[in-house]
DNA sequence: AAAAATAATGAACAGAGTGTTGATTTATTA
DNA sequence: TAATAAATCAACACTCTGTTCATTATTTTT
Protein backbone atom coordinates (compact mmCIF):
# COMPACT_ATOMS: atom_id res chain seq x y z
CA UNK A 1 0.00 0.00 0.00
CA UNK A 2 2.82 2.19 0.45
CA UNK A 3 5.16 1.06 -2.44
CA UNK A 4 2.78 3.14 -5.14
CA UNK A 5 4.08 6.42 -5.97
CA UNK A 6 3.12 9.60 -4.69
CA UNK A 7 0.97 10.88 -7.46
CA UNK A 8 -1.43 7.48 -7.46
CA UNK A 9 -1.89 7.83 -3.39
CA UNK A 10 -3.01 11.51 -3.56
CA UNK A 11 -5.33 10.60 -6.51
CA UNK A 12 -7.10 7.45 -4.61
CA UNK A 13 -7.36 9.52 -1.55
CA UNK A 14 -8.47 12.58 -3.14
CA UNK A 15 -11.48 9.94 -4.80
CA UNK A 16 -12.00 7.96 -1.44
CA UNK A 17 -12.80 11.58 0.34
CA UNK A 18 -14.48 12.79 -2.26
CA UNK A 19 -16.82 9.74 -2.47
CA UNK A 20 -17.13 9.80 1.70
CA UNK A 21 -18.09 12.87 1.56
CA UNK A 22 -20.63 12.66 -1.40
CA UNK A 23 -22.39 9.41 0.33
CA UNK A 24 -23.20 11.76 3.20
CA UNK A 25 -25.18 13.47 0.82
CA UNK A 26 -26.85 10.33 -1.28
CA UNK A 27 -26.46 6.57 -2.04
CA UNK A 28 -23.37 5.00 -4.02
CA UNK A 29 -26.54 4.10 -6.54
CA UNK A 30 -26.75 7.60 -6.96
CA UNK A 31 -23.39 8.45 -8.06
CA UNK A 32 -22.16 8.73 -11.03
CA UNK A 33 -18.21 8.34 -11.83
CA UNK A 34 -18.87 12.19 -13.54
CA UNK A 35 -19.98 13.75 -10.66
CA UNK A 36 -17.42 12.19 -7.96
CA UNK A 37 -14.71 13.13 -11.09
CA UNK A 38 -15.80 16.76 -11.39
CA UNK A 39 -15.71 17.42 -7.53
CA UNK A 40 -12.59 15.45 -7.07
CA UNK A 41 -11.47 18.00 -9.78
CA UNK A 42 -9.92 14.23 -11.80
CA UNK A 43 -9.98 13.49 -15.19
CA UNK A 44 -12.25 11.02 -15.28
CA UNK A 45 -10.38 8.71 -17.46
CA UNK A 46 -7.86 8.62 -14.68
CA UNK A 47 -11.02 7.27 -12.55
CA UNK A 48 -10.81 4.17 -14.98
CA UNK A 49 -7.49 3.89 -14.67
CA UNK A 50 -8.12 2.88 -10.65
CA UNK A 51 -11.77 1.32 -10.61
CA UNK A 52 -14.16 -0.09 -13.03
CA UNK A 53 -16.69 1.88 -11.46
CA UNK A 54 -18.07 3.72 -8.62
CA UNK A 55 -19.50 0.49 -7.10
CA UNK A 56 -16.22 -1.64 -7.48
CA UNK A 57 -14.21 1.50 -5.72
CA UNK A 58 -16.35 1.22 -2.47
CA UNK A 59 -15.73 -2.58 -2.70
CA UNK A 60 -12.14 -1.85 -2.76
CA UNK A 61 -12.03 0.68 0.06
CA UNK A 62 -14.18 -2.12 2.22
CA UNK A 63 -11.72 -4.83 1.45
CA UNK A 64 -8.99 -2.46 2.68
CA UNK A 65 -11.22 -2.05 5.87
CA UNK A 66 -11.36 -5.71 5.97
CA UNK A 67 -7.92 -6.08 5.80
CA UNK A 68 -7.40 -3.77 8.76
CA UNK A 69 -9.37 -6.08 10.84
CA UNK A 70 -8.09 -9.21 9.91
CA UNK A 71 -4.57 -7.33 11.44
CA UNK A 72 -6.62 -7.27 14.51
CA UNK A 73 -8.38 -9.98 15.15
CA UNK A 74 -5.26 -12.14 13.97
CA UNK A 75 -3.51 -10.81 17.22
CA UNK A 76 -6.31 -12.86 19.44
CA UNK A 77 -5.62 -16.86 19.70
CA UNK A 78 -8.57 -16.90 21.74
CA UNK A 79 -9.55 -20.29 23.38
CA UNK A 80 -12.41 -19.98 25.23
CA UNK A 81 -15.26 -17.34 24.57
CA UNK A 82 -15.31 -15.90 28.59
CA UNK A 83 -11.43 -15.27 27.82
CA UNK A 84 -10.17 -12.26 26.01
CA UNK A 85 -13.07 -11.03 24.89
CA UNK A 86 -13.57 -8.14 26.35
CA UNK A 87 -9.71 -6.84 25.24
CA UNK A 88 -10.96 -7.97 21.15
CA UNK A 89 -13.98 -5.84 21.63
CA UNK A 90 -12.76 -2.92 22.87
CA UNK A 91 -10.08 -3.43 20.23
CA UNK A 92 -12.71 -3.42 17.50
CA UNK A 93 -14.23 -0.32 18.88
CA UNK A 94 -11.11 1.24 18.78
CA UNK A 95 -10.58 0.54 15.03
CA UNK A 96 -13.95 1.41 14.57
CA UNK A 97 -13.36 4.57 15.69
CA UNK A 98 -10.36 5.38 13.74
CA UNK A 99 -11.84 4.80 10.32
CA UNK A 100 -15.09 6.64 11.74
CA UNK A 101 -15.96 8.70 8.42
CA UNK A 102 -15.92 5.44 6.54
CA UNK A 103 -17.99 3.27 9.19
CA UNK A 104 -20.53 6.33 9.20
CA UNK A 105 -21.27 6.27 5.54
CA UNK A 106 -21.04 2.62 4.82
CA UNK A 107 -23.05 1.59 7.82
CA UNK A 108 -25.66 4.24 7.12
CA UNK A 109 -28.69 4.75 4.94
CA UNK A 110 -26.87 5.87 1.79
CA UNK A 111 -24.54 2.84 2.82
CA UNK A 112 -24.13 -0.18 1.08
CA UNK A 113 -25.94 -4.04 2.47
CA UNK A 114 -23.10 -6.14 0.95
CA UNK A 115 -20.71 -4.31 3.25
CA UNK A 116 -23.06 -5.48 6.28
CA UNK A 117 -23.45 -9.06 4.67
CA UNK A 118 -19.59 -9.32 3.76
CA UNK A 119 -18.60 -8.32 7.43
CA UNK A 120 -20.97 -10.29 9.21
CA UNK A 121 -19.90 -13.03 6.77
CA UNK A 122 -16.14 -12.35 7.59
CA UNK A 123 -16.47 -12.30 11.68
CA UNK A 124 -18.80 -15.50 11.61
CA UNK A 125 -15.56 -17.50 9.41
CA UNK A 126 -13.12 -15.61 11.60
CA UNK A 127 -15.01 -16.45 15.31
CA UNK A 128 -17.06 -19.34 15.23
CA UNK A 129 -13.93 -21.60 15.90
CA UNK A 130 -13.41 -19.76 18.84
CA UNK A 131 -17.05 -19.75 19.91
CA UNK A 132 -17.68 -23.37 18.27
CA UNK A 133 -21.30 -24.21 18.28
CA UNK A 134 -22.91 -26.85 18.87
CA UNK A 135 -26.15 -26.55 17.13
CA UNK A 136 -28.50 -24.47 15.06
CA UNK A 137 -30.19 -23.00 17.60
CA UNK A 138 -26.09 -21.70 18.74
CA UNK A 139 -26.09 -20.26 15.29
CA UNK A 140 -29.18 -18.71 15.85
CA UNK A 141 -27.44 -16.83 18.62
CA UNK A 142 -24.32 -16.45 17.63
CA UNK A 143 -26.29 -14.44 14.89
CA UNK A 144 -28.12 -12.48 17.02
CA UNK A 145 -24.93 -11.28 18.87
CA UNK A 146 -23.08 -10.41 15.97
CA UNK A 147 -26.06 -7.92 14.45
CA UNK A 148 -26.81 -6.88 17.99
CA UNK A 149 -23.23 -5.72 18.05
CA UNK A 150 -23.27 -4.19 14.97
CA UNK A 151 -26.71 -2.46 16.71
CA UNK A 152 -24.28 -1.36 18.98
CA UNK A 153 -21.54 0.11 17.28
CA UNK A 154 -24.47 2.18 14.74
CA UNK A 155 -25.92 3.52 17.39
CA UNK A 156 -22.40 4.89 19.44
CA UNK A 157 -21.44 6.33 16.13
CA UNK A 158 -25.09 8.14 15.66
CA UNK A 159 -25.23 9.28 18.74
CA UNK A 160 -21.48 11.06 18.34
CA UNK A 161 -19.29 8.00 19.52
CA UNK A 162 -19.02 10.18 23.01
CA UNK A 163 -18.19 7.24 25.34
CA UNK A 164 -14.63 5.17 25.10
CA UNK A 165 -14.07 2.26 23.23
CA UNK A 166 -13.54 0.57 26.80
CA UNK A 167 -16.77 1.84 27.80
CA UNK A 168 -18.34 0.32 25.10
CA UNK A 169 -17.35 -2.87 25.04
CA UNK A 170 -17.77 -3.44 28.73
CA UNK A 171 -21.43 -2.37 28.05
CA UNK A 172 -21.22 -5.21 24.65
CA UNK A 173 -19.78 -8.01 27.10
CA UNK A 174 -22.44 -7.69 29.35
CA UNK A 175 -25.44 -7.44 26.92
CA UNK A 176 -24.44 -10.20 25.07
CA UNK A 177 -23.85 -12.79 28.92
CA UNK A 178 -26.67 -11.55 30.81
CA UNK A 179 -29.18 -9.99 28.08
CA UNK A 180 -31.62 -6.76 29.52
CA UNK A 181 -33.71 -8.98 32.16
CA UNK A 182 -31.81 -7.30 35.17
CA UNK A 183 -32.72 -3.99 33.77
CA UNK A 184 -36.51 -4.50 33.71
CA UNK A 185 -39.11 -4.31 36.82
CA UNK B 1 -55.06 -1.36 -2.72
CA UNK B 2 -57.85 -3.24 -4.19
CA UNK B 3 -59.80 -0.53 -5.42
CA UNK B 4 -57.14 -0.30 -9.09
CA UNK B 5 -58.82 -2.55 -11.61
CA UNK B 6 -57.42 -5.51 -12.54
CA UNK B 7 -55.32 -4.50 -15.68
CA UNK B 8 -53.30 -2.30 -12.46
CA UNK B 9 -52.74 -4.66 -10.45
CA UNK B 10 -51.48 -7.43 -12.92
CA UNK B 11 -49.23 -4.81 -14.34
CA UNK B 12 -47.93 -3.94 -10.52
CA UNK B 13 -47.69 -7.54 -9.46
CA UNK B 14 -45.74 -8.90 -12.46
CA UNK B 15 -43.19 -6.01 -12.18
CA UNK B 16 -42.79 -6.68 -8.58
CA UNK B 17 -42.63 -10.70 -9.14
CA UNK B 18 -39.73 -9.73 -11.47
CA UNK B 19 -37.78 -7.37 -9.81
CA UNK B 20 -37.96 -10.05 -6.74
CA UNK B 21 -36.50 -12.44 -9.40
CA UNK B 22 -33.98 -10.33 -10.55
CA UNK B 23 -32.43 -9.36 -7.27
CA UNK B 24 -31.92 -12.87 -6.87
CA UNK B 25 -29.25 -12.93 -8.43
CA UNK B 26 -28.20 -9.05 -8.72
CA UNK B 27 -28.32 -5.71 -6.52
CA UNK B 28 -30.78 -3.07 -7.10
CA UNK B 29 -28.48 -0.65 -8.51
CA UNK B 30 -27.32 -3.03 -11.34
CA UNK B 31 -31.05 -3.69 -12.13
CA UNK B 32 -32.10 -1.22 -15.61
CA UNK B 33 -35.65 -0.11 -16.15
CA UNK B 34 -35.20 -1.87 -19.86
CA UNK B 35 -34.02 -5.18 -18.16
CA UNK B 36 -37.06 -5.32 -16.21
CA UNK B 37 -39.52 -4.51 -18.70
CA UNK B 38 -38.00 -6.44 -21.24
CA UNK B 39 -38.12 -9.96 -18.82
CA UNK B 40 -41.50 -8.92 -17.11
CA UNK B 41 -42.53 -8.61 -20.91
CA UNK B 42 -43.86 -5.16 -20.38
CA UNK B 43 -43.60 -1.88 -22.28
CA UNK B 44 -41.07 0.65 -20.63
CA UNK B 45 -43.24 3.60 -21.16
CA UNK B 46 -45.78 1.43 -18.86
CA UNK B 47 -43.47 1.25 -15.56
CA UNK B 48 -43.01 5.06 -15.64
CA UNK B 49 -46.83 5.21 -15.47
CA UNK B 50 -46.62 3.66 -12.42
CA UNK B 51 -43.05 3.77 -10.64
CA UNK B 52 -39.95 7.05 -11.23
CA UNK B 53 -37.50 4.73 -11.14
CA UNK B 54 -36.31 0.64 -10.23
CA UNK B 55 -35.85 2.42 -6.79
CA UNK B 56 -38.58 4.42 -6.42
CA UNK B 57 -40.28 0.69 -7.31
CA UNK B 58 -38.15 -0.70 -4.42
CA UNK B 59 -39.94 2.08 -1.82
CA UNK B 60 -43.24 1.26 -2.99
CA UNK B 61 -42.95 -2.55 -2.13
CA UNK B 62 -41.24 -1.47 1.40
CA UNK B 63 -43.65 0.88 2.31
CA UNK B 64 -46.90 -1.71 1.41
CA UNK B 65 -44.36 -3.88 4.12
CA UNK B 66 -44.36 -1.43 6.19
CA UNK B 67 -48.04 -1.03 6.17
CA UNK B 68 -48.35 -4.48 7.15
CA UNK B 69 -46.10 -4.74 10.16
CA UNK B 70 -47.77 -1.23 11.04
CA UNK B 71 -51.35 -2.96 11.19
CA UNK B 72 -49.80 -6.20 13.57
CA UNK B 73 -47.92 -3.92 15.39
CA UNK B 74 -50.96 -1.48 16.25
CA UNK B 75 -52.94 -4.34 17.91
CA UNK B 76 -50.98 -4.85 20.62
CA UNK B 77 -50.87 -2.00 23.30
CA UNK B 78 -48.19 -3.05 25.33
CA UNK B 79 -47.93 -2.00 28.57
CA UNK B 80 -44.69 -3.52 30.09
CA UNK B 81 -42.12 -5.29 28.21
CA UNK B 82 -43.05 -8.53 29.59
CA UNK B 83 -45.99 -8.67 29.45
CA UNK B 84 -47.17 -9.57 25.42
CA UNK B 85 -43.75 -10.18 24.37
CA UNK B 86 -43.69 -13.26 22.68
CA UNK B 87 -47.00 -13.54 21.08
CA UNK B 88 -46.03 -9.64 19.66
CA UNK B 89 -42.69 -11.59 18.71
CA UNK B 90 -44.38 -14.57 17.23
CA UNK B 91 -46.89 -12.55 14.76
CA UNK B 92 -43.54 -10.88 13.79
CA UNK B 93 -42.28 -13.75 12.81
CA UNK B 94 -45.12 -15.02 10.57
CA UNK B 95 -45.58 -12.25 9.17
CA UNK B 96 -41.78 -12.43 7.64
CA UNK B 97 -42.58 -15.88 6.70
CA UNK B 98 -46.17 -14.61 4.73
CA UNK B 99 -43.65 -12.44 2.52
CA UNK B 100 -40.51 -14.85 2.56
CA UNK B 101 -39.22 -14.15 -0.77
CA UNK B 102 -39.83 -10.50 -0.38
CA UNK B 103 -37.77 -10.77 2.89
CA UNK B 104 -35.16 -12.88 1.41
CA UNK B 105 -34.20 -10.72 -1.52
CA UNK B 106 -34.37 -7.10 0.65
CA UNK B 107 -32.40 -8.19 3.85
CA UNK B 108 -29.89 -10.25 1.24
CA UNK B 109 -26.43 -8.84 0.26
CA UNK B 110 -28.23 -7.73 -2.85
CA UNK B 111 -30.67 -5.74 -0.84
CA UNK B 112 -31.41 -2.35 0.67
CA UNK B 113 -29.70 -0.76 3.37
CA UNK B 114 -32.41 1.82 3.43
CA UNK B 115 -34.91 -1.00 4.10
CA UNK B 116 -32.94 -2.14 7.13
CA UNK B 117 -32.45 1.40 8.53
CA UNK B 118 -36.18 2.28 7.86
CA UNK B 119 -37.35 -1.05 9.52
CA UNK B 120 -34.95 -0.13 12.58
CA UNK B 121 -36.55 3.17 12.61
CA UNK B 122 -39.71 2.84 12.36
CA UNK B 123 -39.67 0.19 15.50
CA UNK B 124 -37.46 2.13 17.48
CA UNK B 125 -40.35 5.00 16.97
CA UNK B 126 -43.03 2.07 17.56
CA UNK B 127 -41.71 0.39 20.41
CA UNK B 128 -39.66 3.27 22.46
CA UNK B 129 -43.24 4.48 24.07
CA UNK B 130 -43.75 0.79 25.30
CA UNK B 131 -40.01 -0.14 26.60
CA UNK B 132 -39.48 3.34 27.46
CA UNK B 133 -35.85 3.81 28.00
CA UNK B 134 -34.06 6.18 30.95
CA UNK B 135 -30.73 6.32 29.56
CA UNK B 136 -28.66 6.62 26.49
CA UNK B 137 -27.16 2.88 27.58
CA UNK B 138 -30.48 1.89 27.50
CA UNK B 139 -30.39 3.37 24.08
CA UNK B 140 -28.17 1.18 22.83
CA UNK B 141 -29.17 -1.74 24.70
CA UNK B 142 -32.20 -0.78 22.62
CA UNK B 143 -29.84 -0.92 19.24
CA UNK B 144 -28.76 -3.80 19.95
CA UNK B 145 -31.80 -5.60 21.07
CA UNK B 146 -33.34 -4.67 17.73
CA UNK B 147 -30.30 -5.55 15.16
CA UNK B 148 -29.72 -8.60 17.18
CA UNK B 149 -33.72 -9.91 16.28
CA UNK B 150 -33.33 -8.69 12.80
CA UNK B 151 -30.06 -10.73 12.76
CA UNK B 152 -31.95 -13.70 14.08
CA UNK B 153 -34.32 -13.29 11.23
CA UNK B 154 -32.07 -13.22 8.69
CA UNK B 155 -30.34 -16.69 9.91
CA UNK B 156 -33.62 -17.94 10.40
CA UNK B 157 -34.34 -17.17 6.98
CA UNK B 158 -31.03 -17.99 5.22
CA UNK B 159 -31.08 -21.33 7.01
CA UNK B 160 -34.77 -22.08 4.98
CA UNK B 161 -36.63 -20.94 7.59
CA UNK B 162 -37.32 -24.39 9.59
CA UNK B 163 -38.46 -23.26 12.69
CA UNK B 164 -42.00 -22.10 13.55
CA UNK B 165 -43.19 -19.06 14.28
CA UNK B 166 -43.40 -19.70 17.99
CA UNK B 167 -40.38 -21.33 18.14
CA UNK B 168 -37.85 -18.58 17.21
CA UNK B 169 -39.96 -16.44 19.31
CA UNK B 170 -39.16 -18.26 22.38
CA UNK B 171 -35.68 -18.54 21.18
CA UNK B 172 -35.53 -14.74 20.97
CA UNK B 173 -37.51 -13.96 23.84
CA UNK B 174 -34.76 -16.10 26.10
CA UNK B 175 -32.12 -14.36 24.16
CA UNK B 176 -32.98 -10.93 24.98
CA UNK B 177 -33.76 -11.99 27.92
CA UNK B 178 -31.01 -13.73 29.37
CA UNK B 179 -27.97 -13.63 27.11
CA UNK B 180 -25.68 -16.46 26.65
CA UNK B 181 -23.73 -17.00 29.50
CA UNK B 182 -25.84 -20.14 30.39
CA UNK B 183 -24.66 -21.58 27.44
CA UNK B 184 -21.13 -20.93 28.34
CA UNK B 185 -18.43 -23.25 30.69
C1' DA C 1 -74.71 -3.47 -25.74
C1' DA C 2 -72.83 0.99 -26.81
C1' DA C 3 -70.28 4.91 -25.12
C1' DA C 4 -66.94 6.91 -22.12
C1' DA C 5 -63.00 6.52 -19.41
C1' DT C 6 -58.85 4.44 -18.18
C1' DA C 7 -54.58 1.69 -19.02
C1' DA C 8 -51.08 -0.33 -21.94
C1' DT C 9 -48.55 -0.14 -26.29
C1' DG C 10 -45.15 1.29 -29.85
C1' DA C 11 -42.16 4.39 -31.87
C1' DA C 12 -39.52 8.20 -31.64
C1' DC C 13 -36.70 11.90 -29.36
C1' DA C 14 -33.01 14.54 -27.00
C1' DG C 15 -30.09 14.14 -23.19
C1' DA C 16 -26.81 12.17 -19.78
C1' DG C 17 -23.51 9.06 -18.40
C1' DT C 18 -20.49 5.19 -19.82
C1' DG C 19 -16.26 3.03 -21.01
C1' DT C 20 -12.68 3.14 -24.28
C1' DT C 21 -9.23 5.11 -27.46
C1' DG C 22 -4.79 7.61 -28.79
C1' DA C 23 -1.98 11.53 -28.54
C1' DT C 24 0.02 14.78 -25.17
C1' DT C 25 1.61 16.72 -20.91
C1' DT C 26 3.29 16.20 -16.25
C1' DA C 27 5.48 13.95 -12.37
C1' DT C 28 8.44 10.34 -10.44
C1' DT C 29 12.35 7.24 -10.37
C1' DA C 30 16.79 5.59 -11.96
C1' DT D 1 19.31 14.07 -17.69
C1' DA D 2 16.92 10.09 -19.53
C1' DA D 3 13.52 6.63 -18.97
C1' DT D 4 9.35 5.33 -17.00
C1' DA D 5 4.86 5.80 -15.16
C1' DA D 6 0.66 8.48 -14.30
C1' DA D 7 -2.70 11.96 -15.33
C1' DT D 8 -4.88 14.78 -18.91
C1' DC D 9 -7.67 16.06 -22.89
C1' DA D 10 -10.76 15.41 -26.66
C1' DA D 11 -13.34 12.44 -29.16
C1' DC D 12 -16.03 8.22 -30.05
C1' DA D 13 -19.97 4.94 -30.27
C1' DC D 14 -23.05 2.98 -27.11
C1' DT D 15 -26.75 2.17 -23.63
C1' DC D 16 -30.24 3.63 -20.79
C1' DT D 17 -33.24 7.36 -19.44
C1' DG D 18 -37.44 9.90 -19.17
C1' DT D 19 -40.83 11.97 -21.89
C1' DT D 20 -44.08 12.66 -25.80
C1' DC D 21 -48.05 11.43 -28.74
C1' DA D 22 -50.92 8.74 -31.50
C1' DT D 23 -52.95 4.12 -31.33
C1' DT D 24 -54.87 -0.07 -29.47
C1' DA D 25 -56.94 -2.77 -25.71
C1' DT D 26 -59.52 -3.26 -21.51
C1' DT D 27 -62.57 -1.84 -17.91
C1' DT D 28 -66.42 0.85 -16.19
C1' DT D 29 -70.52 3.58 -16.78
C1' DT D 30 -74.68 4.73 -18.95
Amino acid sequence: MEKVNRRTRKTRALLKATLIQLMQKKSVKHITVKELCDIADINRGTFYLHYRDVFDMLEQLENEFFHGLTGIIDEYRLESPGDLQKPLLEDLFTYTLENLSFCRVILSQYGDISFFQKLLAYLHTTLKPIYGYKSEKAEHYYSYIMYGCLGLVVNWINTGAKESPSTMAVLAEDIIMNGISKYLG
